[in-house]
DNA sequence: GATGAATGAGCATTCATTCAT
DNA sequence: AATGAATGAATGCTCATTCAT
């Protein structure tokens, strides 16, 4: 949607060189990061990510719908799998676990206030649907959970357990219980 | 603890205002609001913001203790109910319907990377600790929830549900889901 | 010039106390005490600074002015004494070691750029002025050192003497040394 | 030392406006200058002002080293002269003529209260010393004119006689009787 | 295309001064 | 008269964005 046309090898380079840069910088301190800082990460000049990127902000896109797209990944590969219950917790628990971006993404997710991807977050939930939907038909999951009420627990989930400090134990323990509460009685 | 000796009238009311002024932009826009903006919507000049906090990040430590306060008052109401089980969650649920700041408390709640307001988020965990202990000795809720799991849950549920636009009912049903995840099986 | 008619007794009282305040602040970190500081170490509000000086550059002058004075007396006495030669020495010494208001006054002194304190500043070169005569007229001092160098020596070493760390036998050397430039070959 | 690679040709030639119009407008008015009335005299924005220097603080050094440096030379150039009297002298006098900062310079000569530039300040000061001892060798000084009574005459000629109304003549000759006080009687 | 210098609006904070209590 | 709360202009500094090199 940014590029309309097949572009240099190195400004290809440096389009990757900066959104890297942006991810991780966005992740750990949020969008609050001065955009030179960025730049200074990436290895190129201040100008060069405007290059790329029309605004602050879209950059900020980019790195979020890059996120999305890794989990979209995440979720056609569970769709493929035999067992449509243990698929979806998988699923699930990788998307937390591996989610990139901390705060910002899990904004995205909820896409109040904030800036609308809304191409990919849809795609996101679609997929998401159709792994929740067999979920359910295959009774692992109860039927009163809503795809609206599984939005939220997976975005309060998210912001919960991403902390620096926190182990992958702990983390998995805390998704058990929630996860319990998803499950049929 | 604010005020350490008696207000002239107009003073008290001034802080009030600004008080309520912040609470709500704080709430609304997290901490980037400009200071001038809270002072404006107060109706008062920025220096009569600094004439009640000596900066901006202690009128929004000030905003966030005072939820804090409010919350502990919620927590100390459910320990003297009878039914442990019961308060527990209807605890839960008050202090996430009515909790006031959004993610700007739900930080200071985790309280990692950001302000520390440390006293009084030490209270309010060992009056939740204190009703949590209550409700498993009750039988209420599973023994292997530790208060770090629930820390974690209610963070996440409160960054959630969070939102201008979900209804009391939406909200209802998505913690009754996560609830159910901490009952015994 | 600033009171027309007799003060109240706690008027005055009070007037003294900020003057004095003022007079301290002043001579140790320059005219960029805040007026609030001073009517702090008043013991007063900021409000009866200003029932007393109209501004604070005013408060400033009176500040300078009440130097003036002490130094006009200084003068006025070694007019008296019975040596012009050695009374103009020790007078000097005593206004640079007496002096008060550090490199305020000075400006003062040299009244370029700074406010006009002009009558007393006037009173005062003239007492010098004839300290300086009457000390030539001895063959104290060198016929060729007039009043303007005078001045500006004054200015000069008044400022460079005048540091907290230095002592009082340092000074009398730095003294004795310039004194020396004003004798008769 | 101060740029620690080349410059673009225009971000070299704004840095020197930039320190030329710190340098005018400190000599005038001292450090209280706005820094935006800085770069507007300098003819850019304040955000350029920052990209030279850090903090006004830094400019102000920097205004400040800069005469350093050019004194540093005169005392250089004055310590190759054969005749070490008349050459101390001379050097003195243009130190004083020329020096550029008014009392912010000198402020950084007496070195106390204020912002330390300690290795250029130090560096004049050892010049200076090595002028002295061979003047004084060379009988055209007084034996117990110690440095540190230098440095106090110094800064007080200095600051008495940076006025902009002083002739050079005037100068001259307060000079002159100030520095008879230095030599042998 | 890339660079990084320049811009300038915006923000937190201070403080002389005014005015309600 | 005194108080001290309120005001708001001013200041140092930041940072998204533009543009000359």
């Amino acid at each position: 949607m940014t590029e309309t046309r097949p572009l240099r090898a190195d400004a290809r380079r440096n389009r990757e060189r900066v959104l890297n840069a942006a991810r991780e910088a966005f992740a750990a301190e949020g969008i609050s990061v001065p955009l030179d800082e960025i730049a200074r990460r990436a290895g190129v000049g201040p100008g060069t990510v405007y290059r790329h990127f029309p605004t602050k902000e879209a950059l900020f896109h980019a790195a979020i719908v890059d996120n999305l797209e890794r989990m979209i990944d995440f979720a056609r590969e569970a769709a493929r799998a035999d067992e449509p219950g243990p698929a979806f917790f998988a699923f699930l628990e990788r998307m937390v676990a591996e989610g990139g971006l901390k705060r910002d993404l899990a904004e995205a997710l909820g896409s109040h206030d904030t800036v609308e991807c809304s191409a990919p977050t849809q795609q996101l939930w679609d997929e998401i649907d159709g792994l929740l939907r067999r979920a359910q038909d295959d009774g692992a999951i109860r039927a009163d959970l809503r795809p609206t009420d599984l939005k939220r627990i997976i975005r309060g989930v998210f912001l919960a357990t991403h902390s620096p400090e926190i182990t992958d134990d702990e983390r998995r323990h805390t998704f058990a219980i929630v996860f319990d509460g998803m499950r049929p009685r």
